[in-house]
DNA sequence: TCACAATAATTACGATCATAATCTAAACGT
DNA sequence: ACGTTTAGATTATGATCGTAATTATTGTGA
C-alpha cells in the first residue's frame, strides 16, 4: 500500500463526497468514472478497489448527500427549511444542495437498489421536517405526515421546474417565488 | 430518394415521435441516436439528414412532447387534470407521459436553446390548465396564474418523487396518494 | 425522358465509456 | 524484520457513443 489504511479510508470517502457533488451537478450518466477519480485526484485505475461497480458508488453518493442535507437542516422548522429549500442560491448551486431535487429524475431510471436508497432519503427528509408533535392522536399524526409530503413534492417540483427553464429568466424566478410565497402561507 | 418526399416527412415525424416517447424513457444520455433511429426502423446513418445534430433532435422531441401533451389535456378542467396527472398511470408511463415530469431534471442540464424549449412547455401547461377567467382585474389574474405555477410544480414534484421510489413500494404510493388528495382539495 | 437531388443504408472515425488485469511499492500482521 | 496484503498507477479491453463520408437507389423538376 502506498498509502495508510485511515488514509485509504479518507480517500474513499473523498471518492464518495466528489461523487455526490459531480453528479448532482451533470446527472448520473454525465459522469464517468474516470472524470470521478480524476476530480478527487486519482486515476481511474484504483476505483475497483474501492466500489464494486458505478452504480455502487451512485448509491453510496446518494446516501451521502441525503445525510449531509439532513445535517444542513436539523433544527430547522418547516418555514426555515422552505425558504432556504425555495431559493435562487440553491437552485443555482445544484452541485451542493438536495440530491432529491438534483437527481430523482435519474433516479427513477435506476435499479431498484439506487431507488431504495432514495426512498430513505425521502424519509430521512420527511423526518428532518417533523417536529414534535407531542402526545397527539393517530389521526393528527397522519396528517401531520401527509402534510410533510405534500410540502417535500412542492418544493421539489418548484427547484426542478425552475432549474429546466433558462438561467436568468424571469419565468425561472417566477416559479420560485410564486412557490416560495405560497408555500409558506400554506405552512 | 429511396423515398417519395412525404414519405420523407412522416419518417422524419415518426423519429421524432419514437424520440420523444425514448428519452423520456430513458433520458436524453440513456438513449443513442443508433437507438433512435433503430427503434424508427431505420439505422442509424440517414440521422443527420434529418436533424443537424442530437441535440436539436432533444429539443424537437420535446416541443413535440410538449404539444402532444397539451392536445390531450384541452378542456380538462384543473380537478381533471390533477386527476389524470397524479395518478399510478401516469408515474408507471413515463413514454407516453409529460415530458416536464420525466425529463425536467436531464433538461436542467442542457445547453441553454432546450431549457427554452422547456419554459415554452411549461408555459404551454399553464394555458392549458388556464380557465377563462373573465374579465376579472389584474390582481385576479396574477392570483390565478400564481395559483396554476403553484398547481403545476405540486404535481410535479409528486411524479417525480414518487417516481424515484422503488416500484410497488408503499412510499412512491403514499405520496402520489397524499399529493392528489390534498392538491385537489387545495383547488 | 433524363439529369439532378436527396433519403437512407453501409461503413468508418475517433472519443469515451465501464470494467478489469497487471504492476509497484509501501503499510500491515506476525 | 520479513513476507503478505493491498491502494493506487498504468495499461488494456471491448462496447458504445456522436458524427460523418460514401454509396446506392429512386422520386422529382425540366
Amino acid at each position: 500500500m502506498k498509502v495508510t489504511k485511515t488514509q485509504a479510508r479518507e480517500n474513499r470517502a473523498r471518492i464518495v463526497e466528489t461523487a455526490s457533488k459531480l453528479f448532482r451537478e451533470r446527472g448520473y450518466d454525465g459522469v464517468g468514472v474516470a472524470d470521478l477519480m480524476a476530480a478527487a485526484g486519482f486515476t481511474h485505475g484504483g476505483f475497483y478497489k474501492h466500489f464494486r461497480s458505478k452504480a455502487d458508488l451512485m448509491a453510496e453518493a446518494a446516501a451521502s448527500g441525503f445525510s449531509q442535507l439532513a445535517e444542513n437542516t436539523t433544527g430547522f422548522d418547516a418555514v426555515a427549511f422552505v425558504k432556504e429549500y425555495v431559493s435562487r442560491e440553491h437552485r443555482d448551486a445544484p452541485g451542493s444542495g438536495c440530491t432529491l431535487a438534483a437527481l430523482c429524475g435519474d433516479a427513477a431510471r435506476q435499479p431498484e437498489s439506487i431507488k431504495e436508497t432514495f426512498a430513505a432519503g425521502i424519509e430521512s427528509q420527511l423526518a428532518t421536517l417533523e417536529r414534535e408533535d407531542g402526545d397527539v392522536g393517530e389521526s393528527a399524526k397522519r396528517e401531520a405526515r401527509a402534510k410533510r409530503i405534500e410540502t417535500l413534492a412542492h418544493v421539489v417540483g418548484a427547484i426542478v421546474l425552475s432549474r429546466a427553464c433558462p438561467d436568468d429568466s424571469s419565468l425561472a424566478d417566477e416559479i420560485l417565488e410564486v412557490c416560495r410565497t405560497r408555500i409558506l402561507s400554506s405552512l
